[in-house]
DNA sequence: CTGAAAGCGCTAACAT
DNA sequence: ATGTTAGCGCTTTCAG
């Protein structure tokens, strides 16, 4: 047993030819090698067990074949869906993908860009809700600027609060359309279960429900922007004792949450109270009642990503809009 | 701008120091540098925008920080949340990681592991179920050995086919357990809505509840591995006129879509029949009625694969065995 | 068409 | 404590 893996100067050794050759023979983009010793180098190779360094490759060549992803979570299916969306794309390209999941921390996500841009990928995408804090958001931009100066493509999935291309939802509108559309359900007094303030998410979603309504001011309650979250916030607006026909969860998560506080409260979804999600997420859209919410294209907009940090570099970031579909389901029947 | 990234010859020059120094200094493990050397080479670091290539630093050091992780389709909330665990403990231990969404298909799985290869990553862990070919599991093998003669590691997590370190779901037994429980209940005529034959996720479950079946043999429905394909099988059965009083799908995705083709038919669950699934994605906890299943540790299990693959070698592969737990919910109530 | 040799950015002896 | 230098495995001129 070797202790070390076979390099391509064993391989040319084995196969008796100089390293350049072996080199091109089996890593080379011209085919400038005869026939025979092409031969006798993947012959070699194989009975050696050779695979290329990629990292070796990567430093003579001076670049790589990776593409890092950063996502808040990727247990959360908002995420791992647009992580599938971007890995698919990525492995048509050839390339890897390396991924982090930061939790949501600001640190933590300070510290995984810093891993990445170490890692000297051609590009990383950044998916997931920005934090409105001004400090950080400089930290980001501090650590991505000297990446992008040298040539290193970002990309973002969320708010467009950074200055790098983006694929931007639309949350602010998405949810004013919903909030019409649920006005034209027939509902009068909707609460809202949003989340964190500081995610730009969970306002814009929450603006956007408050700014398409039309009567009077709906009840907003805040929790974690999780199944949880939604779940206590529900409590919270039930104890409350608010009258409420109808209620708008931020994220489809939360909407499960709250239909789970009503189960418990013995509240009937939509019977005695409606619900409507956002995000649309694929493994939820068999729950009943059916859940209205708004769909998102998450696989495409993963892909939607990476085609653009790896397309030409625009000189200013450019954001492409994905819009979302209002999907009404029975758990706002027309009253 | 400049075009190519501050290198650390680069930021010994601006220090005013040698190579040496500043590698010390900026990665040095022992602190040998003199306090006023040390910050002046910070200095000129954060000057520059200076990041350490990693790809250099493993060459040089002759290990990387990489591990690569293998899952069938990282959008199904099974492996996405193995990932998630995986990526928290990776994260932990510094390390980052590699992620590649095979699609399940074997030509995919191979090519990729092939990348993850020539990444020198410490370590490979390959999650999903394994297909049982034997020319498949031969070419895994072949590319796996130099891999590890090398002083590479590899874990599966899944049916111990490979003889790799291997984190083994004892599906069969669980499922077994899940039959006797069923039977408990007082359900007389199951069926199984199982997945392709040739996954042994599929037949081990099936097999393992017809194990613990002491009734007739229950009718089988073989469909995809997947909320469709429970849809389908579901479908497919009461089409067959089958009298059966309980379902039990694979997995928790396919019994999500029994359920829906249930409702398609006006079947109600469990009045009409009974279902129950298998793994306990997270994300379907809240559904109606609850789903009877056997509770996985998935989010343990990706933490667990990282930790035997990253501590001592062992002569043997070695098996951890994780045991599922019967979890009994309302869509099989007694009867 | 093939080989020799100069790097790529960094670490780790080995000197000083 | 700091500097010099030889690699790590590979690609890519530059010669032949």
């Amino acid at each position: 047993m070797q202790a070390r893996a076979a390099t391509l100067t064993d391989v040319a050794k084995e196969a008796g030819v100089s390293l350049a050759t072996a080199s091109r023979a089996l890593n080379g983009s011209d085919r400038v090698v005869r026939a025979e010793l092409h031969a006798r180098v993947i012959e070699a190779a194989n009975r050696l067990g050779y695979t290329p360094n990629a990292q070796a490759q990567s430093m003579a060549r001076g670049s790589t074949d990776l593409v890092g992803l950063m996502v808040n979570d990727i247990a959360d299916p908002y995420f791992s869906t647009i992580a599938a969306g971007l890995a698919a794309a990525a492995e048509q390209q050839g390339l890897l993908v390396m991924l982090c999941s930061t939790g949501g921390q600001p640190e933590q996500e300070l510290e995984l860009l810093a891993a990445l841009r170490r890692q000297r990928g051609r590009a990383i995408v950044l998916a997931g809700s920005r934090i409105d804090d001004r400090e950080h958001l400089r930290e980001l931009s501090d650590q991505m600027e000297p990446f992008i100066a040298a040539g290193g493509r970002v990309a973002a999935i969320s708010e467009p609060k950074l200055s790098v291309d983006t694929v931007v939802v639309d949350n602010k509108s998405a949810a004013r359309d919903l909030a019409v559309r649920i006005g034209e359900l027939g509902y009068r007094r909707p609460a809202i279960l949003t989340g964190p303030e500081k995610l730009l998410v969970s306002r814009n979603r929450r603006d956007g429900f408050v700014e398409g309504w039309s009567g009077e001011e709906p009840i907003v309650v805040a929790d974690e922007f999780s199944r949880d979250g939604g779940f206590n916030a529900m409590q919270r607006l039930a104890d409350s004792g608010a009258e409420v026909d109808c209620v708008f969860a931020i994220n489809d998560l939360m909407a499960m949450g709250a239909m789970a506080a009503c189960r418990d409260r013995g509240l009937d979804v939509p019977g005695d109270l409606a619900v409507a999600g956002f995000d649309d997420i694929s493994t939820l859209r068999d729950v009943t009642p059916a859940l209205t919410t708004v769909r998102l294209p998450l696989t495409e907009m993963g892909r939607m990503a990476l085609e653009m940090v790896l397309g030409e570099p625009a000189a200013k970031p450019r954001r492409r809009k994905v819009r979302g579909e209002i999907i009404v389901r029975e758990s706002t029947p027309p009253r």
